[in-house]
RNA sequence: GCGCCUGUAGCUCAACCGGAUAGAGCACCGGCCUUCUAAGCCGGGGGUUAGAGGUUCGAGUCCUCUCAGGCGCGCCA
């Protein structure tokens, strides 16, 4: 509709042109936007005020020459000037009939658009170092991340969903001897526990399933262990351990332990995402980056163009030429690649795929790490507006007024698949994108679980389960409602609610192809507010099933195309659409 | 100290690349169930958009400075 609205005052414009009353101009941003109150009708332009000094005019004389050589239309009912030079356009009544067939015929496809062209776009979100299950603070991420490829999507853009898997790195290593302490100490050794080990129960866990189905295969004498103890430096104590453990348990045991760690963890991941509503289409290994060079060869191609240089030891990548802070450590002293050289082979992996678009997630905690991820993009040719960067704030969890506190290290956190059992994933997925992204969010459990008025959630899926009702109470009392018959009938709506609504329905296309382009899915949440807000409004104000046959099937068809555009909006954001509450 | 993000009603937040009288929910006050689910609806009070300048027809939105909060500034990831 907005659509036909912009066509329409185009070709006003061009013929001011020719006429020479405004002077030609190559790309004309048209602006139009929905009307925040029907006294200003259905939609308003600016575009008289902004073209008002080009064309040495005022903008209201200026709007009154765009109306008067508007095309002819059928769906305006008329074009105002108000205020300054606002141009506002009333469409005609059955130009917003005509949306209840136009959804009623798209069904699910209603809102789809093709802005994306297919552009094979790839987002990467989550990643979460596979080093503990994920906690509600990466459950922002996934349904952020989630979100925003489903309105990708919608829009037409070929999208693939990834998983980086840290599957490298000392981290993991840290993981690995905190599976192997335990299981000595699960054995009957006596080995203190390093403070900064990973202290989770779940370390336990897979210590114990390593005993089962490794038996002693992995003890070593704890009296040569112990020693290992005496480091005073936390960091180096571990470190200490981490190398003991890979020197005499041997490169090949050792893996076996660290797999262990590595992949119960992952399952853990994949089912509480899975539970969540959250899918990938690809899990990518950082190892096999390493494993199959593609991160030397990423460094050789560097070194080529004269990107790297050494200093104390270490190979130092000059991001300070392109925009960073300072130089960065892509091969440390000790030999072993950073996790940032991982990262550039990824990233340029990430290219040589033929993505067009690529999307990266992060916690907001890593934004420091945005230029020197661009920077290497551009040291290697590629040109880093193809990546886009999201951001999305930490996630604070309330229950109530107690604010809930979290660490990873020290195993006290609330996991995701916690939170979803005591909250739903409805509610769960539903608040975490209500915020925008780069908003911090107050995430209070007793609000999320609560069956009532104040849950934003329950709202929106009680306006369906509401119509779905409406529906049955059709059935029961025998009366027949035909669908097609009924579409028929659309020209009886008229009560301002009535318009309202359809109003409404119209801004759908929209509002996901907004909240696609912008990355912004709390825009959809809004809306779908909104909508359940008009609804239950207009159900309050007027009986469906009433005597009239054309009136009654009129209303039928409006609420039907309710349930449906709240049905597909809600699928949008993995939130289900019940039918009886 | 430097960089990024944030600051809007008592609380939690919106405001569509700068637009018209800054909007919702919660909380508070007052109404609506012999009628399709009251998990709902209607009405009311509540604001110097942190502060000060600037840009222009027009600023919560853009620029500068100040104040406050969060995060980052590793040869960790």
């Amino acid at each position: 509709m907005k659509k036909q609205i912009q066509e329409l005052l185009l070709q006003s414009l061009a013929t001011l042109e020719s006429k020479e009353i405004i002077p030609a101009s190559k790309d004309l941003a048209i602006k139009i936007e929905n009307s925040r109150g029907s006294e200003h009708g259905d939609f308003a332009s600016n575009v008289a005020m902004t073209l008002a000094k080009k064309a040495k005019t005022n903008p209201r004389q200026l709007a009154q020459s765009i109306i008067d050589h508007l095309p002819e239309s059928d769906i305006l009912d008329r074009v105002e000037i108000a205020g300054p030079g606002f141009i506002n356009f009333f469409l005609d009544q059955n130009a917003h009939q005509a949306i209840v067939s136009e959804i009623i015929n798209k069904g699910e496809q209603y809102g789809d658009s093709n802005v994306g062209a297919n552009t094979p776009t790839l987002i990467e979100f989550v990643s979460a170092n596979p080093t503990g299950p994920l906690h509600i603070g990466h459950g922002r991420g996934a349904a952020y991340g989630a979100a925003v490829a489903s309105l990708l999507k919608k829009t037409g853009f070929d999208v693939s969903c990834e998983y980086y898997i840290n599957d490298a790195g000392r981290q993991m290593d840290i993981l690995a001897v905190s599976v192997w302490l335990r299981y000595l100490q699960h054995i009957g050794a006596e080995i203190p526990f390093p403070e900064n080990a990973y202290q989770g129960d779940y370390i336990n866990d897979i210590a114990i399933k390593l005993h089962k189905e490794h038996i002693e295969k992995f003890v070593l004498p704890a009296e040569n262990i112990i020693p290992l103890f005496k480091e005073e430096d936390p960091e180096l104590k571990i470190d200490g351990l981490i190398k003991y453990c890979i020197d005499n348990l041997g490169e090949e045991n050792y893996r076996v332990v660290f797999d262990a760690g590595l992949d119960s963890i992952l399952i853990t991941i994949k089912n509480d995402l899975v539970g969540f509503g959250v899918e990938f289409n690809n899990w990518f290994s950082e190892r096999s980056l390493v494993e199959n060079n593609t991160v030397n060869q990423c460094i050789e191609k560097l070194v080529e163009n004269d990107w790297i240089y050494e200093k104390e030891g270490a190979q130092w990548f000059r991001s300070s030429k392109l925009g960073d802070e300072k130089d960065r450590v892509l091969i440390r002293e000790n030999g072993q690649a950073t996790y940032f050289a991982s990262d550039i082979a990824y990233h340029l992996n990430k290219v040589e795929r033929g993505f067009k678009k690529i999307i990266d997630v992060w916690g907001a905690d890593h934004h420091g790490y945005i230029a020197r991820v661009k920077a290497s993009m551009e040291a290697l040719g590629l040109s880093s507006e193809k990546l886009e960067i999201l951001l999305v704030q930490f996630a604070t969890l309330y229950r109530g007024k107690e604010k809930l506190q979290m660490s990873t290290r020290s195993g006290e956190f609330i996991t995701l698949k916690e939170l979803q059992d005591e909250v739903g994933k409805d509610a769960a997925r539903f608040f975490y994108i209500m915020r925008k992204s780069e908003q911090h969010l107050d995430f209070d459990l007793e609000l999320a679980k609560s069956e009532s008025n104040d849950n934003p959630v329950y709202y929106i899926q009680y306006a369906h389960a509401r119509i779905c009702s409406v529906f049955r109470q059709l059935t029961e009392k025998g009366i027949k409602y035909l669908q097609a018959d009924a579409l028929k009938d659309v020209s009886n709506l008229n009560e301002p609610h009535e318009i309202k609504l359809l109003a409404n329905l119209a801004r759908y296309p929209d509002v996901i192809e907004n909240a696609a382009i912008t990355y912004e899915p709390h825009q959809l949440a809004y809306y779908l507010k909104d909508l359940a807000n008009d609804f239950h409004t207009y159900y309050n104000a007027n009986q469906f099933i009433v005597e009239d046959n054309k009136i009654r099937n009129a209303r039928l068809t409006l609420i039907e195309a309710t349930r449906q555009v709240i049905k597909n909006g809600l699928a949008l954001l993995s939130v289900s659409a019940p039918e009886v509450m």
